[in-house]
DNA sequence: TGTTAATATGTGCATATGCACTTATGTAAA
DNA sequence: TTTACATAAGTGCATATGCACATATTAACA
């Protein structure tokens, strides 16, 4: 049976009938799973979630209210309320008022520096062990792939094509 | 502040004390974000799923069990039942008895072999407006990176480093 | 052959995520 | 200023996901 579209991409899975595979989408996405898992394995270790790492990483960087952050991040403006609550109950993070009353600026604490800084060992080491996984060079290519395609294929509505 | 690690790879944000950030496994979420959503909005215009699509690519080229496909798909074999059972109330996927009777062999039916083709239609014009928009050769490169580090990452436990 | 371990699958429950709606505050215009 | 609209954030609900446990079937072995 031939079929309409050409396999124009290498595919993962034996192809019974020249059927192309979920491709560009479908390894990116089961190389997240695995890739997020072998951060989270490591990170599980100081009971931090990858998503929780970076809300840390970018508050300590910059203090900022909840919307940017979730800007910032892709995040659901929801999802990071509730994904912030533990950190905020472990008095990592505090919510300092802003100049617009109706924004919670996100900052901080000092001991929320100091769980940051461990946590960048954590995340340090993890991302070595990925390098050596990898290797280095491969690392920084990939990256710099990503880095490319991020600023390529823009968030949001439907590109027209 | 001087901090422990060296800034070894580009940052998305600004960084307003050398902290590195979010690196390979944040750019890798943030793109599959994107990418993901990339594919949905044009697959939704016939009531699919990304994954549900990889799902009826892959039993259409191989009948298999659950497991097999939930070990080729590197999902959970639990959300695979649930992820399967709208389509095969719509008729498109059916069970057929296996030589193990413990086993649901997944099949396609013929109405699913139509929709599939369908499917695989629109998947196809989400791969080409990506290649537009990424550029052809980009994608191409960015499958075989990809590949090539899903051949070298292997998924389950923490791979000693 | 009976008993035990392994395998394939389903289900309940907990968590995560995202949308819709609500509330509070700020801004602009009548 | 009062009214109407815009913005920031929280909460409820529905869905998705994954783990732990339950069930059915097969395989292994004493």
């Amino acid at each position: 049976m031939k079929n309409t579209l050409p396999c124009t991409l290498p595919c993962t899975l034996p192809c019974i009938n020249t059927t192309p595979l979920p491709c560009t989408g479908g390894r990116l996405r089961k190389l997240t799973r695995r890739m997020t898992s072998f951060y989270e394995q490591r990170l599980r270790t100081i009971g931090l979630k990858l998503s929780q790492y970076s809300v840390l990483m970018n508050i300590s960087m910059v203090p900022q209210s909840l919307l940017q952050l979730a800007a910032r991040l892709e995040m659901d403006r929801t999802t990071l309320t509730r994904s912030l609550k533990p950190l905020v109950e472990c008095g990592w993070v505090a919510e300092a008022p802003a100049d617009d009353a109706r924004q919670r600026l996100l900052v901080l604490t000092l001991s929320g520096q100091r769980f940051r800084k461990r946590a960048q060992r954590v995340w340090g080491e993890a991302q070595s062990a990925l390098e050596t996984q990898l290797g280095r060079d491969f690392v920084v290519t990939l990256n710099a792939q990503l880095e490319r395609a991020l600023s390529q294929l823009k968030p949001g509505l439907p590109q027209e094509n």
